[in-house]
RNA sequence: GGGCCAGUGGCGGAAUGGCAGACGCAGCGGACUUAAAAUCCGCAGGGGAGUAAUCCUCGUCCGGGUUCAAGUCCCGGCUGGCCCA
């Protein structure tokens, strides 16, 4: 849409020094330059010369930004801007402030596009940063950009790979919950040749066959056992360990895809046949830390939404795991090789005795079993299809589908060991592996799912619960807590009790008899942390040829990433990292890995791990290289880390709600291992989080839905229509996207209004954790405001300061009331009422009211400076150069927050309403002495002409006199 | 299906349980100007009464409730957003 803008408006000839856009751009440039030169914004370290111990810290972060191709829009500054406000502001408060930034830059898009233009993502990358530098250096920002840093820098990846070398390792030890070293326990192991319980090795089959191969766990003396055992063995407690995961491997794509990039099988791009299969894959024993993760925060400051999303993504739940004897035969007699009990998790073993049936997941190996020993009567053929089927769903596509039940009797039978019932096994998708055992015990009468599959197939449903005031009508589920009922066999007797009692009772005659014990389930899963990705950190570990894992030492690091010539992914049935074809960087020898020679001789062949990090990594620890970014000794410096980490971390993280679960849970995970390891001095990385709010932009839909790009829209007498039909459109508010044409580029603002508007604008707009539609027409008031601003201080045409020889009293009043409202709004994060105070305060000072003598001038030099270094958080560029032109030789953001005059804030007079029964029916004058007098505020309010009309004489029961507030009058 | 959050003028929004609509945009009237822009002054939730100052009345998604007093707290809906299924 044309708009003409009045920042571009030009009246420059008559008023050489009006506040135009041309002015803005001319005085923010000269700033960000003056301000670069002289590091102005450096912060010190404790080790640094000229450092003041004397003064708090505050350590403000922003989540730094992937950069992309594209370039900024609108919508990612907001959270920078109020960062940026709040540490100007905290530095006139006189702490030490740490406002770092970089660049998350590793990932995908780099990569994708190297695989279409052969251009390497190094120089793709750079670019952008490059662009996203400048663009965010235009705001002018007060970041310390010495301590900038890329995720992708050798120095910075260097100590990520440090880092998961320590969860490597580190184990987590279950007396104490904390992570410890490895060594320690390998040493007690041997020390004590302790007795180990080998686990069962995971069988990875050619593509397109799945499963574990049952084997039973084996004991072993540690000094009897193998280096392979050995190494099997310590992987089961790793934080950072190899483990075999079921993935979607796309042979034709060449990577792994998330379950959201798997549609009916196939890949979202192409439409490629994809296959689950299980890969061996770095991991991290996240799940060992899940009580902690959930407990720990109650020690943080963050939003409740987001403690509330990590908690459900931890998903505790408390109940027990129940051991189920299995046959081939209903009569449950023993055939052959006895088979291994079916074990399920549940959180309702108070409804043991309703449990009619069981269902497995199609992976589990009962199944396998029902398909290579069928029993008698088996659907052979029915069972291997449905399970094949089920094996390419996705887990959401089976999860989602649920309404939709499908199964398949196994033909083998359960032991119910409540009442020793046979019960059949199923198999459904509907249960997956990959949560609990991969089985469940089926209660249709109070388990809606179960119900559901119940009734499709005909299996009993029995009540073994009644819930006050839910009847059982054998129409649905009747879920909830309530008394146990028909819950009685000769072993065990629950009817009568209550739910929480019943799961006790039931819980210690399993632990009794030895069918079960109590156990905590999380929803929360180990971390698969490789990806078949080149763009990523490479890991720290080799390969010898029995392929046993070695890690390289930590003098030899950084791995560095090898060059490649061709990006495009290696076609294949199994999975080949693009890493795979540097041949001559994968075969290699320990010592020229970097192996210690007491791990593996120098000469040994090993070949090194292709797989990469993922996106992830990077971001887990930034913030604590921010504190010492260019220590090659160590990853930062210990008294660095106490000082800006000190106070429970990070004094404010500010970034979008898009990370509340993975990104902030990767950080607290990885900082709980380096502060058990003793490498951090707090417990959390983050005390306050907030979450800024989404930036959306109208967009303009046709009748039929159809969007228009917002370049090829009119207005006329506020309706909307397409410029080449003339039809009529409707204006809709969306997120900024490239397909809507509706992203904002600041460069175009900056360009028409300056950096100090577009960066007032974004605080105006309304709470900064609200999503706000992005207006342009409501640009030109904070424009305005600081043309006005601006006026009010330097004369239009000689540019000299404009000064009142005398203060109005009134005037300085207000001023004292506005840097009291601007330090308390900004203290809360409410940006758009700081700037609210500022425009009352400058309209008050401008115009001729009463509240200024039309024949004097404004403001005095002493009030200016006041009123300039409150303004100045907010719209620096501008401070910085009125500042200059009332005559100060050093920088703004030196100089100290104003101090206010308690005695000011309050008027002589107070204006106190009078309200009957509730009702406004008057105002009263009163002074401000007696304001908070309730016996003279009810004096006076009785006094009121219009009141005592109202009253018309009748008798006041009551009155309700708030001090300095309102009056009440009840009658 | 469950949980959490939000809903206030034409628009963005303000309001420790205490005068609803601060501030800004858009709009209207005026001053200045040959004229326009810019600037400055003023008006502005709906309805009604009055020449007027002003007064009455309704009003914060809908319906109940608590309270001297509810946009705000509680219960039940509707609509939208996010999260988990």
């Amino acid at each position: 849409m044309a708009e003409t803008s009045i920042g571009e408006t030009s009246t420059t000839n008559e008023l050489p020094f009006r506040y135009s856009a041309a002015l803005a751009d001319g005085i923010e440039r000269r700033w960000q330059a003056h301000w670069d030169q002289e590091h102005t914004f450096q912060s010190l370290n404790p080790s640094d010369k000229g450092f003041d111990a004397s003064r708090p810290k505050y350590y403000c972060l922003d989540m730094f930004p992937y950069p992309s191709g594209a370039g900024l829009h609108v919508g990612h500054p907001v959270g920078y801007i109020a960062t940026d406000v709040i540490c100007r502001y905290k530095r006139a408060r006189g702490f030490n402030v740490l406002h770092p930034m970089g660049w998350d830059a590793f990932g995908l898009p780099a990569e994708q596009y190297a695989v279409q233009t052969g251009v390497h993502p190094s120089v793709t990358t750079r670019n952008a940063i490059n662009t996203f530098r400048k663009q965010l250096k235009r705001f002018g920002f007060s970041y310390d950009w010495g301590r900038e840093l890329a995720t992708i820098d050798p120095d910075y990846y260097k100590w990520t790979q440090w880092i998961w070398l320590q969860c490597y390792h580190a184990y987590c030890d279950p007396k104490t919950g904390k992570a410890r070293p490895i060594g320690e326990l390998e040493f007690a192991l041997a020390r004590e040749n302790r007795e180990v319980e080998l686990p069962p090795a995971v069988v990875i089959a050619a593509a397109g066959t799945a499963g574990t191969a049952p084997r039973a766990h084996i004991r072993k003396r540690w000094l009897d056992c193998t280096r392979a055992e050995r190494q099997q063995y310590l992987d089961t407690l790793r934080l950072a360990y190899r483990g075999g995961q079921t993935v979607n491997w796309c042979p034709k794509l060449g990577t792994v895809l998330a379950n959201e990039e798997v549609i009916d099988g196939r890949s979202e791009r192409g439409g490629h046949p994809v296959f689950r299969m299980p890969l061996l894959q770095w991991m991290f024993r996240i799940t060992a830390f899940a009580d902690r993760l959930l407990e720990d925060l109650q020690l943080v400051n963050w939003p409740a939404s987001t403690r509330s999303m990590q908690a459900e993504w931890i998903g505790r739940s408390d109940g027990a795991e129940v051991r189920f004897a299995v046959s081939a035969l209903p009569s449950l007699a023993v055939v052959g090789e006895a088979m291994p009990d079916l074990e399920v998790f549940t959180t309702r073993p108070d409804t043991l005795f309703g449990a009619t049936y069981m269902v497995v997941a199609p992976e589990h190996a009962l199944v396998t079993r029902a398909l290579a020993v069928p029993a008698a009567g088996t659907n052979s053929a029915a069972l291997a299809a449905y399970v094949a089927l089920a094996r390419n769903r996705s887990d959401v596509n089976r999860q989602s589908e649920s309404k939709n039940k499908s199964g398949v009797f196994t033909g083998y039978f359960a032991r119910n060991p409540a009442t020793g019932e046979a019960i059949p096994v199923w198999t459904a998708d509907y249960v997956l592996m990959g949560y609990g055992t991969g089985a469940i015990m089926a209660v249709p009468g109070h388990d809606q799912r179960d119900f559901e599959f119940a009734q499709l197939f005909g299996l009993p449903v029995k009540q073994v619960v009644t819930v006050a005031g839910v009847p059982f009508t054998g129409e649905c589920a009747v879920s909830g807590e309530g008394v146990a009922c028909a819950s009685s066999s000769a072993a065990l007797t629950l009817d009568g009790l209550a739910t929480a009692n019943a799961k006790e009772r039931t819980i210690a005659w399993l632990e009794s008899v030895g069918n079960g014990k109590r156990r905590v389930q999380y929803r929360l899963h180990d971390w698969l942390f490789s990806r078949q990705r080149y763009w990523g950190e490479p890991f720290p570990v080799v390969f010898d040829e029995e392929g046993l894992h070695h890690p390289v030492s930590e003098r030899a690091l950084p791995v560095l990433l090898p060059s490649l010539a061709d990006f495009a992914p290696v076609i294949s049935d199994a999975p080949v990292p693009p890493l795979g074809k540097v041949v001559e960087w994968v075969q290699t020898t320990a010592g020229a890995a970097g192996v210690d020679a007491s791990e593996l001789p120098p000469t040994t062949k090993v070949r090194r791990e292709t797989n990469t990090m993922p996106n992830w990594a990077g971001s887990c620890w930034y913030y604590l290289r921010f504190c010492d970014p260019h220590n090659d000794a160590r990853f930062v410096d210990s008294v660095a880390e106490r000082y800006w980490m000190g106070n429970g971390g990070v004094d404010l993280y500010v970034g979008g709600s898009e990370h509340a679960v993975l990104h902030l849970l990767y950080a607290r995970f990885w900082h709980k291992v380096l502060y058990d390891l003793g490498h951090v001095s707090t417990v959390e990385p983050f005390a306050t989080l907030f979450h800024q709010g989404l930036m959306t932009s109208f967009a303009y839909a046709r009748p039929d839905g159809s969007l228009v790009p917002a370049d090829e829209v009119v207005e006329r007498g506020g309706k909307f229509f397409e410029t080449a039909t003339d039809g009529t459109l409707e204006q809709i508010v969306a997120k900024m996207s490239k397909s809507l044409k509706n992203v904002i580029n600041p460069d175009d603002i900056v360009a028409q209004f300056g950096a100090d508007t577009l960066r007032l604008y974004e605080m105006y707009m309304g709470p900064l954790e609200a999503s706000k539609p992005w207006n342009a027409r409501d640009i030109s008031g904070v424009f305005r405001f600081l043309q006005r601003f601006w006026r009010l201080a330097v004369d239009e045409q000689t540019g000299n300061a404009a000064l009142a020889r005398e203060a109005d009293p009134k005037l300085e009043r207000l001023l004292h009331r506005t840097i009291q409202r601007v330090g308390q709004d900004i203290e809360r994060l409410a940006f758009n009422t700081a700037i609210a105070a500022l425009i009352e305060m400058v309209n008050a000072a401008t115009r001729p009211t009463e509240l200024r003598d039309p024949a004097g001038g404004g403001l005095t030099g002493d009030q200016l400076h006041r009123l300039t270094i409150a303004l100045a958080p907010l719209a620096p560029h501008i401070a910085e150069e009125v500042w200059a032109r009332l005559g100060n030789k050093s920088s703004i953001s030196g100089s100290q927050w104003p101090a206010v005059d308690a005695r000011l804030l309050v008027d002589d007079e107070v204006e106190i309403p009078v309200q009957v029964l509730g009702k406004l029916r008057g105002r009263i004058m009163v002074p401000a002495s007696d304001a908070g007098d309730v016996m003279k505020l009810e004096a006076f309010a009785l006094a009121h002409p219009a009141v005592e009309k109202l009253l018309g004489g009748k008798p006041v029961r009551k009155v309700v006199a708030v001090p300095g507030r309102m009056v009440n009058l009840i009658i």
